[in-house]
Parts: C-alpha cells; structure tokens; sequence
DNA sequence: CATGAATGAGCATTCATTCAT
DNA sequence: TATGAATGAATGCTCATTCAT
C-alpha cells in the first residue's frame, strides 16, 4: 500500500500499473493479486491506509484551536506533511483518475467523506459567531477547502514549484491574523 | 481535437487512448498520427484549441467590470459552460496525467499561464484600493481561485453532483455583495 | 481460423492460447484482436468456417447413396480427410474445452446440430423399411455416430495410433455388407 | 485426488489449475506438491484412484452375465453412477487435454487398456458362437465401445442434457432383446 | 502435514504507432 | 486525406511451483 502510494504521488494514475507499483515497493508483481482481488483494491486499500493515517494526525492537530493565525500555522505544517509523504499527490491523482473507471469513483468519495466533515466541523467552530457565518456556510466553506487543497496540489505538482503554495498560506496567515483581530465576535466552540 | 477533449472529460486521462479518441470522433485511430506527430502532441493542441476559445470568452466576459456580485455571477456562468463542453474536467485531467509523463508537464504549465495572468489582472482590478489588498497579494488569490476551479471540478465530476459548486456560487454571491457594500474603496480600475 | 484450427488439433484445447495460434500462423497475437472480439470469438468462427466446409464436403458425398457398403467406404475416406486437417480433432477439443467456459458451451452445441441433422437424416434413409428400424431410431442412431466419431478421434489422437480406427472401419464395411445383403427391405430413399 | 476428479468434471482440463483443485477441495495450492510431484502427478494418481474404483465396480456388476438385455440394463445403471460422482467427464477431460501435454499422452493411453481389455473380453464372451462374429472382431468392438462411451459424455456434457444418452440406452436394450431372441447362437462362456 | 507468502513466466487483451493502399 | 491491417511492447491478471515456517 505505500508502494501504491508512492507510485501514484511519482508517476501518477495512468502510470501506476501493477508493475510500477511492484517496481517501488521492491516486489514481484504477482503479489499484488495474492493480497487484493485487483489493482483498484489495492489502490482503494492504499487510500485507505494513508487516509486514517493522515485524517488521524489532523484531528489531533487541529482540535481544540481557538485562533485563526495558529489554524492556519498547523494547517501549513501539516500540508508540508502532505507532500513529503506523497498523500495529497495520490489522493489527487485518484479523484482525476476515477474518471477511467465506474467503480473507482464512488468508493473514493465515500472516503473523502470525513475529510468533508472534519473541514466542515473545524470551519463551523471558527465561523460560528462570526459576521461570515451569514455569507459562508461551513459546509460549503468545507467544500471549497477540500477543493482547493487538490487544486493546489495538482498545480503545484504540475511544475514542481511548491513556493507558490507557500506563498499562498503566507497570505492566508496575514488574513487569518485580520479575521482573529476584527471579525471574530469571541472564542469558537472548542 | 474536440474529440480529444470530449474522451478527456469523459474517460478521463488513463482512458485517453488514440482508440478511444477515434471512437469518440467517429473515425479511424490512423487519422491521429496524420495531423500529429503523437497521441501527446495532440492532447497540447486540443488543449491549445479549447484554451483559447474559453479564454476569448471569459476576457469578452469580464472585461470592464466593477461590481463584484456580477463578476461572481458572470463567472458563474461561464463555468457552466465550462462543464457543459468539458473544458475544465479535460484540463484538470491533463494536469493530473502530466504526472506520468516527461513532456506533459512543462507544456501544460505553460499553456495554464494566460489564465493565471487573467486570474491576476482580474483580481488586481478587484482588489485594488481594497483593504483586502495588504493581506491578499493579487498573484496568490489567482494562484488560489485557479486551483480552487481545478480542485471543484475534480471533486463534482467525481461524484457527478454539480449542486456543490452550485451552493458554492450562491456563497460566493453573497460574499460579493458583502465585499461591494463595505470593503470596496472605490471603483476597479477598468 | 486456419492457425486455429491447426492449433487445437496440434496442442489441444488448453494449448491453444493467442500466443499458439499466432505461432502456428506466423502472425503476432495482437493481430486476433483486430479481427475478433475475443480468442473464443475467434474459436467459434474458426469452428464456423472448418465446419462449413467439411459439412458441404459430407453432404456432396453422402448425396444418394443406395448402398451401406459404399457409405461406409465415403465415410472412411472422408473421415480420412477430416484426420488430415485436423477437423475432427479441433472439433472435439472444443467439446471437451467448452466445460471451462460458460459461452462456449452453447455456440458449440449450436454448432454441432447440423451435423446431429445430417446423420439423422442419413441414417433414417438406410433404416427405413429395414428391420432395424424398430429398435433403432434415426435420432438416437444419429446421436451414437457422432459421438462415436468424437470418441475415435479423442483415443486415436491420444495415442497417435490411427490403424485401430482404420480396423473398425474395415469390420464396418464387412457389416455393412450384411446389412445391404440381409437385412434392408428395399433400396432407401434417395 | 477426489478433489482434482471433481474439478475435472466440473471445470474442464483447461480449468483444472492447481488453485482450482484447492478451492473444490478446500486446502491450500500447496498441499498438492507435498503428495505430489506434479499438477500432471496429481492428475494420474487421480485417474488411477477413480478408474480402480469403478473398474472394480464394472467387473462385480458384469461377471458372469449371459444375457444382452441385462448386460445393456446393468451399464446403463452404471453409466449412471459415473456421471453422478463424474468419473467418464474427469476421463474425458484427460484424455482431451493430454494433447496439450507430452507426457500425459502415453501416460494415459496405459491407463485406458484396462477398460478396452475389460469391453474386449465382454464382447468376446457375447460374440462368441453368434452370427455377428465374423463381421466384427471382440477388439474392434470394444474400441468402438469405449469411444463410443467417452464420445457420449462429452457430447452430454457439452449441453448438459443427459436425456439423450438415456434414450440410446433405451434404444440399446431392445436391441439387446432382439439379439438375446434371434442372433445368439447360445449361452455365452462365464 | 499444512499453510500463506512469494516468484517469474505465461496468459488474454489493449496500447501507441506505422504503413501500404 | 483517410483507412484497415499489422506490430511488438505493455497492460492486468493467473499460473505452476517453491519455500520458510
């Protein structure tokens, strides 16, 4: 499962062949099949398997936070996380390739679900209260992070230039910094 | 070339083959290499032809305007459009494939340019004399709205719900008229 | 379909995969794709075809004939002819391969029923009017020789020895020659 | 043994993986090369086991018989026992499938001769002293005989319609009669 | 005596690509 | 300008077989 994770994170989805697959991780390509039924088992699985591991560390970082600027601090930190590791890379590459598959597709957004749900629940706490409650449901300000976390990992991996990325959550920094000092009308729900 | 993009959007990049294009164009898989050196070769220039025509008509669209609730609604829908021709679903396919090949990725980067710099420019014009100016820097929110586009056609194609980016928009339009009412400074330049 | 047949009759059911045939004819396996769906595509038009002529052949031969003695010289050297091109021996490791796939099955058995109708109706005319007759319905007698024909060639081929064959076919003509002698009424119907 | 009997009835030659014996059989792939050398060990021993089985069987049931009519009566029950635990079809599908194997071949064509000198010496015993001597020698008949059966179950096999096979046991027993009435000379020896 | 894990060769099939026509 | 036929390499997957435990 981590050679499938790497491999989609290095060569993306069309690239991640049984074979590509047995060539990271250092094995016969045979094995995939005495493990899981298919290719896209296994990729399942690997979602799986870096999900909970990733899903894990956020809710522990993210839990209990009060201020924006500390929010979005962590949130930086745990995406240089992301990357090191190749998750949001293959988490991305499976959304697009989804595409070239009927079964693929559902099965990943039932796993992108609590990844939803965790975004929406850190978003309501810091919006609740919060003049941008009105224009900004936490639900869908959850979609749109989500959203735009793949979005950034796709553009970014595209030409290998993180410090645009970077560059991004510097300035969400300073505004985080505006949003705790002028709109917030008191301490989230913790 | 409209073929290329109509696969793109419907199989998604593994399901790209110079089969499945001829398939959807109706015509023999021979005629690809005809008019270009290689199934890549093709895939820039459908991306070439489709680029430019969006662009022409998001340019026509947005030209000279000062209200930001109608730059949300005019965006609104041009990015229907997108989804009804499959623009934006070919694109983000192309830029998650670039991953499993060498000569994708710089290609793609450079054709995604012009819409980073209309991102900015627009952007600019917005913000421009804004207090939004000093925390968010014109070329990190193109940056950020261009991978958020990416990232929402992932996700809604992925599980065939639209109404998400829809509820989105309606978001988006209330903010606006947030934005217009109280942080506008004065009018965009045009 | 010719390499197919060559190729079941040489290396039997189980030996036949693309790869065999593509040997036995001298062409790359890619080639069997381009003109049949699948190998047993291919199988069941190969059988089509080897069929088709060889029926034709037993029909032309077998057209008229008044005398047993004489039948049984036709088909010994029909069966001959069936033994050099291997038309039997393809037939019956496609009976035999047909119980390790669902379709197969069917299409063959459809296959064989002109060959179940041509006995039949060969049989029938010798029968009638003779004693036999009675305890010997044209559709049962019909059934007892094709499988007879498909048992002789699988333990002929089995042990490369075709002269036990050759011997039944001898003490079938002596029969035969008591039949025409003893036991027909009158000559069959032509 | 029974395991791979079983899935020779059921599967074919061509299914009759080493996996597939395991699966009918319940244990592991393995089990079978710590009792055999060979898939192709396995499949003799197992050819040994059940045709031991029903040989000694058929010699019980046929001893001592002098009259046709009981001879066809008491095959037709035992031919119905080995369709039930699929001794003929797991035969037939050897024997089919030892083309595509050099060494099964001859390996086989051994274990056969028993059975051919078991119909040899019944049709002997019958023949003797009848008219039907002389047109057609014990040896031939009984080549005839065990063709005939191994045709019949793979034709029956292929449709899965055994009512055939059934109506020419029918057809074989008032053929009998008229023997036992008008062509036997006298009682067979014992 | 049995298992589960592994391997590498082979399977059916599809791929990008070429080319005579 | 287009096609249908072809190729050989790659695909996902299954195979017989081995072996440490």
């Amino acid at each position: 499962m981590r050679a499938a994770v790497r491999t989609l994170a290095a060569e993306g989805f069309a690239g991640t062949s049984a074979r590509a697959i047995a060539r990271t991780g250092g094995f016969a390509p045979g094995v995939i099949y005495y493990h899981f039924d298919d290719l896209e088992d296994l990729l399942l699985a690997a979602l799986d398997h870096t999900s909970a591991l990733r899903l894990a560390r956020y809710r522990d970082e993210l839990a209990g936070l009060a201020d924006a600027g500390e929010l979005v601090r962590r949130l930086r930190s745990l995406y240089a996380e992301d990357l090191a590791d190749g998750h949001i890379a293959a988490v991305q590459e499976l959304v697009a390739g989804a595409a070239s598959s009927r079964r693929l597709g559902p099965a990943i957004v039932e796993r992108l679900r609590p990844w939803l749900e965790l975004t929406e629940d850190v978003a309501g706490r810091f919006l609740a209260g919060s003049p941008l409650a009105a224009v900004a449901p936490a639900r869908d300000v959850a979609f749109a992070v989500v959203s735009l976390y793949l979005g950034l990992e796709a553009l970014s991996h595209l030409d290998g230039d993180r410090s645009r990325a970077e560059g991004l959550f510097a300035a969400a920094e300073l505004a985080a910094g505006l949003f705790d000092s002028l709109l917030r009308g008191g301490a989230p729900r913790t």
